[in-house]
RNA sequence: GGUGGGUUGGCGGAGAGGUUACGCACCGGAUUGCAAAUCCGUGAAGACCGGUUCGAUUCCGGUACCCACCUCCA
């Protein structure tokens, strides 16, 4: 058995990966908020975390994994897009959702096992935030319902702090019902326009943390093995997903290990919605940047460091991807992965080890421990190469390149040959000559249009 | 102010207390009509100051700078 080991934020050290259960190993990954189009940083997680998944599949097997990544289909941002554009809330969800899924798969990531929306899970919520009240974690208030995090000792634990410092450093107006500045809302009022469910409290919607610990109870149980996402929601979603869980099952831990990845960078920024320097993993894919080239640059930098997105990553991606691909078309793949590929993967999580490892199966010639290791990393797959299929039919220009070719060297005059060369280049076309033809091969900077003016 | 993370060769980016990371670029060679592609090879690093050690880029302490979280965000 392969050992896994992760950083686990909750203890802050590298550990070894001890299943609860080697049969049904149980994930837990935070979804998007389903509102617009994923921005690249969103897909950063999506793209690491479906290789743990790979990864766990293949050490543990494809039916021992469960993985659940939630939608968040109720929360004031949907609402704030629903009032300015005049549209149903559902109508908006919907689309997202549809949008998340296409954008997603367009990056090699496999659909987890189930994507459960929070609002499928109200019933639940309200159960939860019972339960909490009748032991004593929360209180109703005006309508609504909080989370009263004195009454939870280890509260700021996970993300190092304490409650002391964060209200020192508070910079948020305190609602005057609180019993303390830093107790969260786990239910709040409705009014007429906004949507709600009735409640012990009168019509109202969840707060934001609340679905994420009703969903993983419901679907993984109280205790379970990885819960991941972005460092952002270190504090306070999962600060207070952890208050919320332990409290109401009353258990040591809500998850055993906690993964967390840093944040993806522009021009050594964060990429953020409030910044407004994001773009979305739609914007590349309709510049026509192939989504394999975009989920190996998301595997080229740890997951625990901060990556930078740049033009010159994207040309090394596409560079590195084409030749692969050209290596291993037609190749059977090989029975299993490198060791060194499934070694720099366990060790958590070391994409970037892994793609040296697999230049070093390029070099070496093994095209089909390379097909099959690329594979635990999602790439190199059928689904994503498209890109380089669906080339252009070239055969006519290397015709007459051989043609021109043949009589150059009878007549020793190479002009015209050399002009043909240059449009080519120009063209983004790779030309391979050899002494019993020409091969043209579409390049990185491959026009089309340029092509038909040759 | 509090908390967490980072600083590696021209660029990107890993591991390991002592032995070549790897990729891109560069340079040299093979190949080519010349190139491209391919193959082979060379060179190049560890922010700064201390400490531990026979030996540290790797461990410990400090300094500087950068980033993130503390407010919706992955």
């Amino acid at each position: 058995m392969v050992e896994i080991r992760l950083t686990n934020t909750r203890t802050r050290q590298k550990e070894r990966f001890e299943p609860i259960d080697p049969g049904n190993i149980r994930v837990y990954a935070c979804g998007p908020t389903v509102y617009d189009r994923a921005h690249l940083g969103n897909a950063r997680p999506v793209v690491v975390f479906d290789v743990l998944f790979r990864l766990l599949r293949h050490v543990y097997g494809a039916d021992a994994v469960t993985y659940v990544r939630n939608f968040t289909d109720v929360d004031d941002k949907i609402n704030a897009r629903a009032a300015e554009t005049g549209r149903d809330i559902r109508e908006i969800t919907e689309e997202t959702i549809a949008w998340y899924h296409d954008d997603m798969d367009a990056l090699g990531a496999l659909r987890p096992t189930q994507e459960p929306r929070a609002t499928d899970y109200i019933p639940q919520m309200l159960a939860m935030i019972e339960d909490l009240i009748a032991k004593g974690f929360a209180y109703a208030a005006e309508g609504h319902v909080l989370f009263e995090v004195r009454r939870f000792p280890e509260y700021g634990r996970l993300s190092g702090r304490s409650l002391d410092d964060m209200i020192a450093g508070a910079r948020v107006e305190v609602a005057p019902f609180k019993r303390d500045p830093m107790d969260f809302v786990l239910w709040k009022p409705s009014d007429a326009d906004q949507p709600g469910w009735d409640s012990p409290w009168g019509r109202g919607r969840p707060g934001w943390h609340i679905e994420c610990s009703a969903m993983s109870a419901e679907l993984l149980g109280p205790v379970f093995d990885i819960h991941a996402g972005g460092i952002d929601l270190q504090f306070p979603h999962h600060e207070n997903e952890i208050a919320q869980s332990r409290c109401a099952h009353g258990s040591e831990v809500m998850a055993k290990y906690w993964l967390h990845n840093e944040m993806l960078q522009v021009e050594g920024k964060k990429m953020s919605k409030s910044l407004g320097n994001f773009f979305t993993v739609r914007d590349l894919l309709d510049q026509g940047i192939p989504g394999e080239v975009i989920r190996f640059v998301l595997l080229m930098t740890h997951y625990r460091k901060p990556m930078d997105w740049t033009a010159e990553k994207v040309r090394e991606a596409e560079a590195t991807l084409r030749k692969w691909r050209g290596l291993t078309a037609d190749i059977e793949p090989a029975a299993s992965p490198a060791p060194a590929v499934v070694a720099a993967l366990a060790d958590d999580l070391n994409t970037a080890g892994a793609i040296a490892a697999l230049h070093d199966l390029a070099r070496a010639g093994d095209a089909a421990g390379l097909q099959a290791s690329a594979d635990l990393l999602g790439l190199l797959t059928d689904d994503l190469g498209d890109w380089t299929a669906d080339g252009p039919d070239l055969t006519a220009l290397s015709a007459r390149m051989t043609k021109l070719r043949a009589e150059a060297k009878a007549s020793k005059d190479f002009s015209a040959v050399d002009a043909m060369k240059q449009k080519l280049t120009d063209a983004g076309v790779e030309i391979r000559m050899s002494a019993t033809g020409v091969e043209l091969l579409p390049g990185s900077g491959f026009d089309a249009a340029k092509l038909e003016r040759i």
